[in-house]
DNA sequence: ATCGACCCTGAAGCATCCCTACACTGTCGC
DNA sequence: GCGACAGTGTAGGGATGCTTCAGGGTCGAT
């Protein structure tokens, strides 16, 4: 049982498949089975288990795999312990955040100023939900957002949330609904929507709304870029969902809070647990939360929720 | 920087010679040499410098040695997750204690109960004062002794006090300073004394009676064994320091506490980080604190210190 | 100062390990 | 039932890690 082993079984419980955990190690799929073959050898409860033609981990897998994840801890520990030293000041943290989050923080950690801070590589990146934990593989620190009420993320990413954010129905200013303080599914169920696609998170707020109107709604556009929504609901497209805060209010648009429906998300930073080793990241962990504060308390004061 | 390479330049720390290492990881002194110089390689700051002939770590090879430590704890913490996978019930775990120590402990811990136990076993080993952290190199926990104001143990162990025990002074039951009930320096300086070897660690306190009565002892007996000890005493070959809770009470003697000198020594048992992270051990570990707790409660009733 | 003992390091050689390439078997979807 | 896909075995080549042996620096004793 070695580091490399160790890794290798991590990678297929986090992927699933031998062949993704290859592409990701960079290596042939016929090395990654012989390495776990030879980890086998070396362990008397089975690890794996084929599921159809996939290969997957056992619940000992499984706990092994979560193991791993500490061997690799110390040994990234190890690592920032002669950067300490060595006191390289180039520490490159990379970072990528879905769209509303990337336009709303990327700018505050830019500003952020400080001698020897980390140097940030950004990369926006908006993906399906389920898809956010596995770009960790990549990235550092990854901004994912996902609703209140939808399962928490996969173990095997450290999550900490930066804020809770309410979505709001924006409304052209015009619009007769704009004179309401507030909106119930009744007030909207019967306009016309603009929403994400599917599988992106804010979707299950949509279906909550038609649920508590009992009415199944119009969904005319789907449009995941939330200004690109704002102008589309300015030139009177449809009504659409859009977060509190993360998002520049649009000139033409009004937010209105809703009621009867949870309708808040969770902003979240994902990171593979090891990359906290590095002070770097820790740096940039403390400056996104310092952040978040700024963000909510300069929101436009739109209360409720 | 792989884990082999992380566990020699930790025992290197604690050896202090390439040599050494060496033989302790089974190895000859010019493979020690060549990982050390790859792993070097690898790293921006000097790991090692010469010292003579010797070879010791730097500052940040000390640093890099510790994070070893969390490599090799994270490891273990592996390997113990499939063992309970397994549900090995043959765990093994070795010991080493000082006689006193062995005689007071052994048995107890043999008596302890229980289905499933981890299986024990024993070795005596009186050693001088610093040689007990390398036991810890072939026993899983070893039982050390040291005086209260003597250095601590080193930081590559770790190390938990079991008791804190009074010394006191044996004399025969007819002698006639047992008719005191407790002793000063004074009071015992002119008589013949029976100390162990130089290094040992009850050694200092005859030194600091010496001064304290300000006035040279006469040695006239050189023994560490305590059951020999007491019997010489007993004989009238002169006074000894006895522990008062881990030698059994010999018939023909008396213990009487000694006052203005610092007389205790700490019983700790010492043992290398990453063998916590077995089950077996940590269980051992705590039956080692309870059976402290019966020696101490169980021990002829004399007061004071 | 000199010699021998000791300690570390380097070169050569060998066994092992780990990967790729390629062929094969089993499984899923159309 | 066929093609696409997923995993596994074998052969071979390069890298790795060790031992052996030789050499140079350091310490202590004579």
């Amino acid at each position: 049982m070695n580091e490399r082993q160790l890794q290798i079984l991590r990678e297929l419980g986090e992927l699933g498949s031998v062949t993704a955990t290859a592409e990701a190690l960079l290596m042939t799929p016929s090395a990654v089975s012989q390495q776990l073959r030879l980890l086998q050898r070396a362990i008397p409860v089975p690890l794996t288990e084929r599921d159809g033609r996939r290969l997957v981990l056992t619940e000992a897998g499984q706990a092994l795999a979560a193991a791993a994840i500490e061997v690799e801890t110390a040994l990234s520990r190890a690592r920032q312990t002669i950067d300490d030293f060595a006191g390289l000041p180039d520490a490159r943290v990379s970072m990528a955040a879905f769209h509303s989050a990337a336009a709303a923080f990327f700018p505050l950690l830019l500003t952020a100023g400080g001698a020897g801070r980390p140097r940030l590589s950004f990369a926006d990146e908006d993906v399906a939900q389920d898809r956010f934990p596995r770009l960790t593989r990549e990235y550092d620190l990854v901004l994912a957002h996902r609703l209140e009420q939808a399962p928490p993320w996969p173990t095997t990413v450290t999550a900490v949330t930066l804020m809770r954010e309410p979505l709001d129905v924006a409304l052209p200013a015009g619009h007769p609904l704009a004179a309401k303080r507030r909106l119930t599914p009744r007030d909207v169920a019967g306009e016309p929507w603009i929403t994400v696609h599917d599988g992106f998170p804010v979707m299950a707020v949509i279906d909550a709304l038609s649920a508590a109107a009992n009415r199944r709604l119009e969904l005319v556009h789907r449009i995941n870029e939330f200004t690109v929504a704002a102008d589309v609901v300015a030139a009177g497209g449809g009504l659409a969902l859009m977060p509190r805060w993360t998002t520049r209010p649009h000139p033409a648009l009004v937010l209105r809070p809703l009621s009867g429906v949870h309708a808040r998300r969770h902003v979240d930073v994902l990171h593979r647990p090891e990359r906290a080793a590095r002070r770097a990241v820790r740096t940039v962990l403390s400056e996104l939360r310092r952040a978040a504060l700024a963000i909510q308390g300069r929101g436009p004061a739109v209360e409720g929720g």
